[in-house]
DNA sequence: TGTTCTTATCGTCTTCTGATGTTATGTTAT
DNA sequence: ATAACATAACATCAGAAGACGATAAGAACA
């Protein structure tokens, strides 16, 4: 009954959108010419041309002369996850469920992940707070908020992240200690949290040591993915709080192995 | 001979140009009323209020029942400096005169000034390169380019200077160590840098020491003001760069004093 | 050298954000 | 309690930025 996984393209800006199913098409051809991408989503020459420049820059494809090529699937995937943005109902309810552990007065770290993003738009009744982010979406939403102490965690910028990381920013995760941590990942197995780039698994690893009470969101869409690097095992967050979209059949797993696994109500 | 000093209020969109203009005026009568500002500068209560919580934000005004009343101005200072974005001309000159320094592949580190900003604007024909800040402004500008790694230098967010301070970014900043450094200060002495802010100063020594090549950007502006802390001696930076119409009345002191002064071309 | 593919530049058009005022509701003082 | 002040919540409008394609210039390939 997985029904409406896909599909649901809302809330993207026209080009974003294309470039997205470019992205796609180029991933699942292997590799395809400019012209073939000028048929295929009816735009000229020129503006399949930037679209590639930009996922290109992005590191989702690569370009030479005749054409494109996919890159490796987990760039990809982390990237399209972002973009494609699905289940924007679920991850507002996730934040919503996640709000209710924020008392005024506490600090909190959010990773660079959607849902996250998703509650710092919650954010500003909660004041004072102090919020710690190496994701620059919530970094600027942030800067714009009154009362909420900022603490940008810096580090290498990664286009197809939008967010920082590297051995800089797991530094800046290592010299704080922050009451809360809301971070979300690839994919959840019954055991275990995985994630595709071993790089953003450093990032992560570091802000669970970082944290007293660490939260795992999670959209019933992770469930049912794998992913490469094994980040942590699942007993290692506080809580694990997923959407009430979650078939029963794949919650009850998780508790069976110890996890602490909440339900937010959409 | 000081003809042009300020009054030339172009490049800033309209509400930040009167914010700057109700701020000044904020700090020149000591305290108003919100009605008071309707009167002077035409526009609805709703706006002057709007303005003023923007101006509360920076920390710029304190509002209060019935009015607003102005802060020490040394944050006036920086903010105003900021905002009303004098000498744009010049600064761009110093901009393209710093940029002849930089050959591709260097790794070169701003801090949180418009006159890095301009030359952020010339990097993307210097390709690769590296680059550090703290500057909100030039990170955002710098994630849009390719062959240039951006090094977020993260910390606790001013929103007085849009850039990340405080001992975070201290230390950040001294783990790393780049070849070049071009920074700018509040004001210039014969012999020494000054800055208002002993929190802006901490992260600029830390710059200091993290930077083969030391570059002074200063528009000729800098050179007749004062400020409160003493940043560094002048001898301390490699070159310090001064526009064009600086006058050589000016200039000579600071060649006296053992300073490495150049002249940037409008 | 000619052909094909790519990039640069310009003008037009659309879209979107941001600024503003008005009205309505809430809050503080007297 | 009431008046003055402040904020919240729309609706409107304008300006700016972005998207796009056409054309022309440039670069790689064969």
């Amino acid at each position: 009954m997985t029904s409406d996984v896909d599909g649901d393209t809302t809330e993207l800006s026209r080009p974003a959108r294309r470039q997205a199913e470019i992205a796609a098409y180029v991933v699942e051809h292997g590799s395809v010419s400019a012209n073939d991408l000028v048929e295929a989503f009816g735009v000229s020459v020129m503006t399949v041309h930037r679209d590639l420049d930009e996922l290109e820059r992005q590191g989702v494809v690569r370009k030479y002369r005749g054409g494109v090529s996919a890159q490796p699937t987990s760039v990809f995937e982390s990237n399209v996850a972002y973009r494609l943005n699905t289940a924007q109902t679920e991850k507002a309810a996730l934040a919503r469920h996640a709000r209710a552990m924020i008392e005024p007065g506490m600090s909190v770290m959010l990773d660079d992940s959607t849902s996250a993003l998703a509650l710092v738009d919650l954010f500003e009744d909660i004041t004072p707070l102090t919020v710690a982010t190496n994701f620059l979406p919530a970094i600027t939403k942030l800067t714009a908020l009154r009362d909420i102490t900022l603490l940008a965690l810096g580090g290498i910028y990664s286009a197809t992240h939008d967010s920082f990381g590297g051995m800089p920013c797991a530094e800046a995760v290592e010299a704080l200690h922050t009451d809360l941590l809301f971070c979300s990942v690839s994919a959840v197995s019954p055991t275990h949290a995985f994630h595709q780039e071993e790089e953003i698994v450093l990032v992560k690893r570091a802000m669970l040591r970082s944290a007293k009470t660490k939260v795992l969101l999670v959209d019933h869409a992770k469930l049912q993915r794998t992913a490469l690097h094994r980040l942590a095992p699942l007993t290692d967050f506080d809580v694990v709080v997923v959407d009430e979209k979650t078939p029963q059949d794949l919650i009850k797993p998780l508790r069976d192995h110890g996890a602490t696994v909440e339900v937010a109500k959409l």
